[in-house]
DNA sequence: GCCGTTTTCGGCCCGACTGTTTTCAGTCG
């Protein structure tokens, strides 16, 4: 059993502890458990074999018999008695927006409704508002929830599928014959929502690649079989295809599997395929095809093929240009980490230089800084710097841009700091006038210089803010002011369409991960891809640049 | 359920927003 599937048996504990309205503390501690072991650096059954799961923070001793007999059985006792007593439909109702544990038993217990679809029907019927507490606000909420549900059931975020199908990919390199297993698809291209997770296998052998699929732990379900392809679902219902090709078939298909639709019809049209085997990369590929090498993120039919033939295609940014990080949090407010450990992570990370930017003062929950804590902090923060060699870390701060476009540390507090990052963290609801003025009210305070998350939007959980991108474009530009793209997978915010229009416009662009754990520091190669998504060169992100420039350009 | 200790029991993140209400409950971050 694997750290993943622990986690989520804890968490989906968490869940029917809640909906039995079970002590909250206890609700958060399997809640807090599940996060730990997702985010263990090390393999739970390696941490078994030591005998030291009790160690893991927060792992007391019933935990820690849950999680053995977990390891042991693949499930365990109380996880099985909770089951029997909640319905999985209940379970399904808590990835409804706004609906949470209390409003969903108070459902249960007044109507009896224990799934998704009794519950819609219920709410079409008007049922819902008859309930107490409830109203017919409600009932169009649970309706408005249950449609944004059933969009973002069909994809789901890059940085869910990523690791599985690389972990799946993994794997099917372990067959007798296989040369070569690579995802393809939206994956390969970066897209932030994936339909399904895309295998391209090379073998001679199709027959074990098809056993090796079978083999795979995380296999929950085999749909259809063909002679060159396996279609079904991964833990948890996320759906794949491997397809296997010969090895003299591997580069041609490389390139015809990854490409949106669009751009291999354009591509590939009227082409006999035939002529294209046997080579050996798919910049052979491309160039048999007559065309410039068009980088995976590109292939979108979105104007790369025009200059690829007529060889101007830009030279995009790459993860390698990345000199360091510009954004991430530390146990000083909600991060999990010390700035000396993420320090010297960025530093595993190959950077030269990490900001630290924990939250401000009224993100109460989120542990925001008080001036002095904020002081402090840079104290610490010089002291350590004394002990680097070729690193340094920044004083920085991811300040909240409250309701009126003020910011929540006075001026004088703000330029004493190497980098302020201005986000928004409430009143997301504003309409898009009184937004759009709040941030460009942001935009133009001397002491801000990047934009985080713009359009706050969460991947499959919330739209964008109503804002006037276009307005606000403009007044970066005006104030030379940076836009970040979150590389937090949930997020990819701004996206790759206003990154892209931002560079044309000569705003310049910092790749951020918004680190809350060392790990996160990870997600940075999905801002990268979404930043190649928008064409971005690497003179266009500021964190390839050296910390001196960067420092010019921030504080002229 | 976990943790810490002045240690086996008491505390554990809290404010804003929404929708339902006439003063609060539930959800979210």
């Amino acid at each position: 059993m694997t750290n993943r599937e622990v986690a989520w048996i804890l968490n989906a504990m968490a869940d029917m502890l809640e909906l039995k309205n079970d002590n909250p503390y206890r609700v958060r501690a399997y809640r807090k458990a599940a996060h730990t072991v997702y985010h263990l650096d090390e393999d739970l059954r390696d941490v078994y074999l030591r005998n030291a799961v009790g160690e893991i923070p927060g792992i007391g001793s019933r935990m820690r018999d849950q999680i053995e007999e977990m390891l042991e059985t693949g499930s365990c006792i109380f996880f099985e008695q909770l089951r029997q007593e909640v319905p999985q439909g209940l379970l399904d109702m808590l990835s409804i927006p706004g609906l949470g544990h209390k409003t969903i038993r108070n459902i249960y217990q007044g109507l009896g409704i224990d799934s998704i679809e009794g519950l819609a029907q219920a709410a079409q019927a008007g049922k819902i508002r008859r309930l107490p507490g409830m109203g017919a606000k409600t009932e169009s909420n649970i309706l408005a929830g249950i449609h944004l549900l059933k969009q973002s059931r069909e994809k789901i975020t890059l940085g869910l599928a990523a690791p599985v199908a690389e972990d799946f990919s993994l794997h099917l390199k372990g067959a007798a014959g296989v040369i070569a297993a690579e995802p393809v698809g939206s994956i390969r291209r970066g897209k932030p929502l994936v339909g399904d997770i895309d295998i391209l296998v090379a073998a001679e052998d199709f027959k074990q690649v098809r056993v090796q699929v079978a083999s795979y732990s995380q296999v929950q379900d085999v749909k259809r079989v063909g002679q060159d392809f396996i279609q079904g679902l991964l833990h948890p219902n996320m759906k794949f295809e491997v397809i296997i090709v010969k090895p003299e078939d591997y580069y041609h298909s490389l390139t015809w599997t990854t490409g949106s639709k669009e751009f291999r019809e354009l591509v590939f049209q009227d082409r006999d395929r035939k002529h294209l085997k046997g080579l050996k990369s798919e910049e052979e590929v491309f160039r048999q095809l007559g065309l410039q090498y068009i980088p995976p993120e590109m292939r979108e039919n979105k104007g790369e093929i025009p200059k690829a033939i007529s060889n101007s295609l830009p030279v995009i940014v790459e993860f390698s240009d990345i000199l360091g990080e510009l954004h991430v949090h530390t146990d000083w407010s909600d991060g999990a980490h010390s700035l000396q450990d993420m320090a010297v992570m960025a530093q595993k990370m190959g950077y030269a230089f990490l900001a630290i930017t924990d939250h401000s003062q009224s993100l109460h929950i989120s542990g925001g800084l008080s001036p002095q804590r904020l002081m402090d902090q840079g104290q610490a923060i010089d002291e350590l710097n004394r002990h680097f060699r070729g690193f340094t870390l920044l004083k920085g701060s991811e300040v909240d841009i409250l309701k009126d476009g003020t910011l929540d540390y006075h001026d004088e507090i703000l330029k004493q700091l190497d980098l302020v990052i201005a986000s928004i963290h409430s009143h997301f609801k504003l309409e898009a006038g009184q937004q759009t003025a709040r941030i460009i009210k942001a935009i133009e305070n001397p002491h801000v210089h990047i934009i985080g998350h713009l359009t706050g939007r969460l991947l499959n959980r919330r739209p964008p803010y109503e804002l006037d991108t276009d307005q606000i474009l403009a007044a970066a530009a005006e104030h030379h002011k940076v836009l970040e793209i979150n590389a937090h997978p949930d997020r990819l915010d701004i996206d790759e369409s206003i990154a892209r229009k931002a560079a044309q416009m000569g705003i310049k662009i910092a790749i951020n991960s918004d680190a809350h754990h060392g790990k996160d520091l990870k997600f940075l190669k999905y801002g990268v891809m979404t930043a190649r998504r928008g064409w971005l060169k690497q003179e266009d992100v500021i964190n390839t640049w050296d910390l001196g420039r960067i420092m010019d350009y921030f504080h002229r």
